[in-house]
DNA sequence: TTGCTCCTCACGTCACGTGAGGTGGC
DNA sequence: TTGCTCCTCACGTCACGTGAGGTGGC
């Protein structure tokens, strides 16, 4: 007959609460040498303390459960290296993404008021599925272009019954002012790519980074928020990256005036120094 | 007059969820302008899509709903400056952690098979309150003095009626290997300082990062322990930074031979070279 | 018999997302 | 009348901590 711990006692070898040892095995992590089917009591071996240990040690990394049976199930140093470096990934990911956070937060607090004011901030945008429409058209024609794409854009959910997942939006290139046409993408978010018909294309627009700013007034005074944009890009010395994003979160189906529209533009951003 | 915006309509407009609304409004964080007694229809005016938009960004940031409240309530830059600030330096904590996590886990990876052996971890303590006594003692004299020593101490306990928080553990000179007596510290941690007696004092160990090693076995073993910290110390130029801690997980008390034995030691380190 | 240990729920954490089931408004 | 919007619960998330209320073992 070898030894058994009662729960109190393993819990004081491992450092690990009885509470939490009991979830444990409940999730099939750590299954106690015996359980008495009378009274439930919990019973473990010596020999398990060293499982016990690796499993807080894994804790103490941030592993989740999850992960760490995966680990213990498979018992292959292939599948360890492998749980460890994806976990290991996305601790450096989380902590490049607190530090910008914090970055970000010294930059308001150079100026607190900047947070009700045109602010621009940076951001990861995540992917996003659209249904979308383009054309090369002048400047001039812009309105006119979107004006016809969005009642097509709109009808084609409706004939599908699929509902828009935010407010519509348009790309347009961000590294060009010129007399030429240029590519104009009218689009509609939804939850899910679509396919698309002859006329409406579906897309997903990438993740990534992006300098963001929310303007509220009529379209013809958009010009100051890109004016706070492109000082603030070249204040940080940041390379813009792909078209940018104007999206239409008030606008004139919201039956407001135009002084309340609200529209965002979204600058695709890089690090390194702008060219 | 004013325009009142529909739950939905202000959700698009300022691309927070209906949902994250309703609760934005039970927690008196953003309440409508109106609300229908009849039928509990929200109502929003235009302008509270300004403040919507800073819980938004702030929410962008991770300051959390209850931060943003004093931030709403005081209007008050100095106050929206403290709260930032005090968000930022933890976020700045925050990556500092997970980076050093990061860089546990490439350790683990060079060597899986070290998370089920003699691994040293490096780890942040909590500060612990304990109930103590010390003497200046012979190396010879080590063994002695704590048998004398933890009788009292659970004595002091039993007789408060406090159960002890963890296992008993000493604390021992790490930088000193010699003839004289040195400073010797029997302690068992205590969920909140007590008062302690003419004999028992009261202590709270240091918060702060330590080095940890497990041993497994009997005591005339544990120099194996010593020698992988050791070792670990001197690859990582560590300086080591007050007295070690020993904690004896599993000890005589458990009933279990002494091969079963489990000791932890945890050694204070500073960032830096060694000496 | 008295403490101490152990048991099983149940609830709170934080900021939402995702239904279910039902009603209001054009 | 038909969709669409809006309403209020209720539950899940992740890995625990902290009781409440009750039983087992020396």
């Amino acid at each position: 007959m070898v030894e058994l711990l009662p729960i109190g006692q393993f819990s004081r070898a491992v450092l690990i609460s009885p509470k939490t040892l009991r979830d444990y095995h409940e999730a099939g992590l750590l299954t106690p040498a015996v359980v008495d089917p009378r009274t439930g009591y919990r019973g473990y071996r010596p020999t398990q303390i060293g499982e016990a240990a690796v499993i807080r040690e894994l804790r103490a990394l941030d592993v989740p459960l999850a992960e760490i049976a995966q680990v213990l199930a498979a018992r292959d140093p292939d599948v360890t290296r492998a749980v460890l470096a994806a976990h290991r990934d996305r601790m450096r990911e989380q902590a490049e993404r607190v530090a910008r956070i914090a970055d970000t937060l010294d930059g308001l607090l150079a100026d607190p008021g900047s947070v009700t004011r045109l602010a621009v901030v940076e951001r990861d945008r995540a992917a996003m599925p659209v249904i979308a429409m383009s054309a090369s058209v002048l400047e001039s024609e812009f309105a006119p272009f979107l004006d016809l794409a969005y009642p097509r854009l709109y009808g084609f959910l409706a004939a599908r019954s699929v509902p828009p997942a935010g407010p519509a939006g348009a790309l347009y290139p961000g590294d060009q002012f010129s007399d030429e046409p240029v590519e104009v993408t009218a689009f509609v978010p939804v939850d899910a790519p679509l396919d698309g018909d002859g006329e409406v294309e579906s897309r997903v627009l990438p993740a990534g980074r992006v300098a963001v700013v929310t303007f509220t007034g009529p379209y013809d005074e958009l010009t100051a928020a890109y004016r706070a944009v492109g000082t603030w890009l070249a204040g940080k010395h940041l390379t813009t990256d792909g078209p940018l994003t104007e999206t239409y979160l008030v606008g004139p189906d919201s039956g407001l005036p135009e002084s309340d529209y609200r529209t965002e533009i979204a600058w695709p951003v890089r690090e390194g120094e702008a060219a």
